[in-house]
DNA sequence: AATAAAAAAAAA
């Protein structure tokens, strides 16, 4: 037999090579054949370090194996001999070789990092036998992969090739493992051979692991007369390569569909198999997973693969019956394979998920590059940008997207209010990547739908919101805002109060009872299932259907912090709201007055509808304590000089516009010619300019380094050591209850792993400094986390809560109100 | 002194 082929490892990467071979041809953006061939080439030698006495005496007696397979993998391919070999061959140099060796060779999870001296001891450790064979073998794949050819590829662009080389082989070589789709076989006769059956084999593990992209279909997608803004999207013209096109509108408009729509449309024109809808929550992409099921179906001509990513996508009672269904169901699919991870569910034809699952792909974390190869073959669509504004999260944001232009895809980028420098740094990162020049777009018209070097529809017929404007006031203390709220709710008034701070928050609460107001409380210091419930029941008062009234025929009222902000669809009469930064504050402007189909303005108890803002007055001297006197707790949330400026900004203007006034309003605070802020402030705000620029510069530390390739460029850390998003510390416990059988999780669930991520409640780590929580060591806390993995017992504490709510002195839990933390010394009254 | 947000097993 030739070809070394009597070694198993040897079938093994010619299943896995026949993969990549479908999934190029089925599943990711189009290649030339001859780099398509070299792909396939450089996978069939990914496992080239089996070949070798060592691995053979790990199989056999389970010695230890000094180098990783994958290790010698590289080793062998970076071999003197070896490399004049393939350069020859292949007819390129070692510089644009080494970095593909690289991608395929770091296969599991990271790349190799080893020196020319270990990897020379590797190849002695191998034995000569070894080195033979794996000669033999490579010159056996020249023959199966004739056009081959690293002809063209200079160094800097095989540094740019081996990322999406490398996720390449991590799927081809998770598909061609698996026993199902190829089982163990007798020794073939020829290598030929063997690769011709096996392709029959890998088209059909690439089907039935879900890879093979669905057609897209030019069906229309809705059936409702389309908006402006959705017309704008079905009918501008498209550019020609990598698109990015960015949706600028305010909230309510229909956004989304206007994506899908003009997604469709690049489907159709080849630049992209599929999608990936990233949204700023796990809650928003649970709902947008429920809005896109339907569309998702029309979109393709047969029932495409469909699948939610994020960290409690199971959960979500919608993706479990997709999962269960997909054996058979003519809607949408999520077979086993695609559903069995979350790094593989970004491979289906249409995957709703957290962006952050996009931005691992941009940290050096383990299987990155899955992540990458991933998102190459799919338009990639961005909701919410304007939340993933802070300087970590944005900078991470314009690295994905010159990472997704330089593979050639395509963007969409939605947001109702992104400053016009964040907007222009994004198009130049994706136009960047794409290798074409940037022309800044500093149109300020809005809404707008622009493609950077293309087309841009900016005249929209002048369009007021049916509500009318949103009136400004500002009150001056916190007993004028519980005011406000008694005499709105007395009049039937469905009434919001946002905070800045739960603290805050409760103490709303606090002073609202004393006045003679039940108030409900909603933040994200819940368990999960408590904040579920609140959730629900504040859908049941204020949502679409909502009910709004209590018995006695007051309005119902609730008290929130920031999460308010977050796609809940809800809609409110009077609001009563903490200064907050602009945009923040037109997030929350959008709960007033929602639903003017179902509730017309002369059904309302208030005549218009307002913002009640709570601040002191920005024209009073303002220093450091100008805010601390109305928000204690509050006024340290956001940044001050952003604060004073919101103030000075909107109590002039008076009132918020959508659509037409945002702009300005945005401008005017986080713009370039931004309104100066008085020299008492000046300090505050050079402080804050230098913590983002901090930011921003750890982000740049932290992410990928494009150009450097795989091998020196990326990384296999844990997900933790590098974050998505920046914040402080939290700690997460887990609250549990006594049974006769031992401690339970707080809430039940379908599963004890369900029961467990309902149970969670999370909170900034300096707030348990001085706290005994529970001896994590105790017999009962011991026997409950039994058989957990390391980093979950690292990550929770496991805390029994006792009849009452309490849980450790100065520590308490409420279902309505969240996790208390009391004055010391008072024990445990309420 | 203080928000909300996300994340955690590989590939015989």
């Amino acid at each position: 037999m030739d070809g070394g082929l009597e070694h198993p490892a040897a079938c093994h990467m010619l299943d896995v090579a026949a993969v990549a071979e479908v999934l190029l041809r089925e599943g990711t953006p189009d290649l030339p054949s001859d780099r398509r061939d070299l792909f396939c080439l450089l996978i069939a030698l990914h496992d080239l370090g089996k070949i070798g006495a060592q691995f053979r005496a790990m199989l056999r007696a389970g010695l230890k194996q000094n180098a990783r397979h994958w290790q010698v993998t590289e080793a062998w391919l970076r071999e003197e001999a070896m490399e004049d070999l393939l350069c020859e061959r292949l007819g390129g140099t070692y510089l644009a070789l080494r970095p593909l060796v690289a991608a395929i060779a770091g296969h599991h999870g990271g790349p190799p990092r080893d020196t020319a001296e270990s990897q020379w001891r590797m190849r002695l450790d191998a034995g000569q036998a070894a080195a033979q064979d794996a000669r033999c073998f490579v010159a056996a794949c020249f023959d199966l992969w004739p056009r081959a050819s690293l002809a063209g590829i200079n160094e800097a662009e095989a540094m740019i090739l081996s990322w999406r080389l490398s996720g390449l082989t991590v799927v081809a070589d998770w598909v061609g493992s698996n026993p199902d789709w190829f089982p163990a076989a007798e020794p073939p006769t020829s290598a030929a051979t063997y690769l011709a059956e096996t392709r029959l084999r890998a088209a059909y593990a690439v089907e039935k692991a879900g890879l093979v992209a669905s057609v897209p279909s030019a069906t229309r997608l809705f059936d409702f007369a389309l908006r402006a803004m959705q017309e704008a999207a079905a009918s501008i013209p498209l550019r020609d390569g990598p698109t990015l096109a960015i949706i600028e509108d305010e909230t309510g408009a229909g956004k989304t569909e206007a994506a899908l729509l003009l997604a469709q449309r690049m489907l159709l024109a080849s630049k992209g198999r599929g999608l990936y809808l990233a949204l700023p929550t796990m809650a928003t992409a649970d709902a947008m997973f429920r809005r896109a099921r339907d569309v998702a179906r029309r979109i393709f001509v047969t029932p495409p693969s469909l699948t939610l990513a994020h960290g409690r996508a199971g959960l979500s009672v919608e993706f479990r019956e997709v999962m269960a269904r997909s054996g058979w169901s003519e809607d949408v699919i999520c077979g086993p394979w695609l559903a069995d991870s979350r790094r593989r569910a970004l491979l289906a034809d249409v995957g709703v998920g957290t962006i952050d699952q996009a931005l691992l792909g941009i940290l050096p974390t383990r299987f990155a590059t899955l992540r990458i190869h991933a998102l190459a073959s799919k338009i990639l669509i961005v909701d919410e940008v304007h939340e993933l504004g802070n300087p970590y999260l944005a900078t991470e944001l314009e690295t994905l997207l010159r990472l997704h232009a330089m593979g050639g895809g395509s963007a969409i980028l939605l947001t109702a209010t992104l400053p016009l420098e964040q907007r222009a740094r994004l198009s130049r990162a994706f136009e960047e990547g794409a290798g074409r020049a940037f022309v800044e777009d500093m149109d300020p018209a809005y809404p707008v739908l622009s493609i950077p070097g293309g087309a841009a529809k900016r005249s929209f017929p002048d369009t007021v919101s049916p509500k009318g404007p949103v009136k400004i006031a500002r009150l001056g203390s916190i007993d004028e805002g519980v005011a406000l709220i008694a005499q709105a709710s007395a009049s039937g008034a469905a009434c919001v109060w946002v905070r800045n701070a739960v603290d805050d928050a409760i103490a709303s609460v606090e002073a609202l009872r004393a006045a003679g107001v039940e108030a409900d409380l909603l933040h994200a210091r819940y368990a999960f299932a408590d904040r579920k419930r609140i959730e629900a029941a504040a859908l049941a008062a204020f949502g679409p259907e909502g009910g709004r009234r209590r018995n006695d025929g007051r309005g119902k009222v609730i008290v929130s912090t920031q999460v308010l902000e977050m796609s809940l669809d809800y809609d409110f009469d009077v609001m009563v709201s903490d200064l907050a930064p602009v945009a923040a504050l037109i997030q929350r402007a959008g709960r007033l007055w929602r639903h003017m189909v179902r509730r017309p303005a002369a059904g309302r108890p208030v005549p218009a509808p307002v913002l009640h803002v709570v601040a002191p007055d920005p024209d009073r001297p303002a220093d450091t304590r100008w805010l601390a006197e109305v928000q204690p707790r509050g006024a340290w949330v956001y940044e001050l000089a952003e604060q004073w400026r919101t103030a000075e900004v909107l109590f002039r203007a008076g009132e918020i516009v959508a659509p037409g006034g945002l702009r300005a309003l945005i401008e005017a605070v986080h713009g370039d010619d931004r309104v100066p802020v008085p020299d008492t402030l000046a300090a505050a705000e050079e402080v804050a300019l230098g913590d983002a620029y901090a930011e921003a510069g750890l982000a740049r530390m932290n992410i990928v380094k494009i150009a450097a390739g795989y091998r020196d460029g990326g990384g296999a850390a844990d997900d933790r050591d590098y974050p998505t998003r920046l914040g402080q510390e939290t700690r997460a416990l887990l609250l549990t209850r006594r049974a006769p059988s031992g401690l339970v999780p707080w809430v039940e669930g379908e599963s004890r792993a369900e029961a467990e991520l309902l149970s969670e409640v999370s909170a900034r780590a300096t707030q348990f400094r001085d706290l005994a929580l529970p001896d994590q060591s105790a017999p009962e806390i011991a026997a409950f986390t039994e058989g957990w993995p390391d980093w979950k017992r690292v990550n929770l504490t496991v805390c029994p809560v006792e009849e009452g709510g309490a849980i450790c002195e100065g520590l308490r839990y409420d279902g309505n109100l969240g996790l208390l933390f009391q004055p010391r010394g008072r024990g445990d009254e309420p």
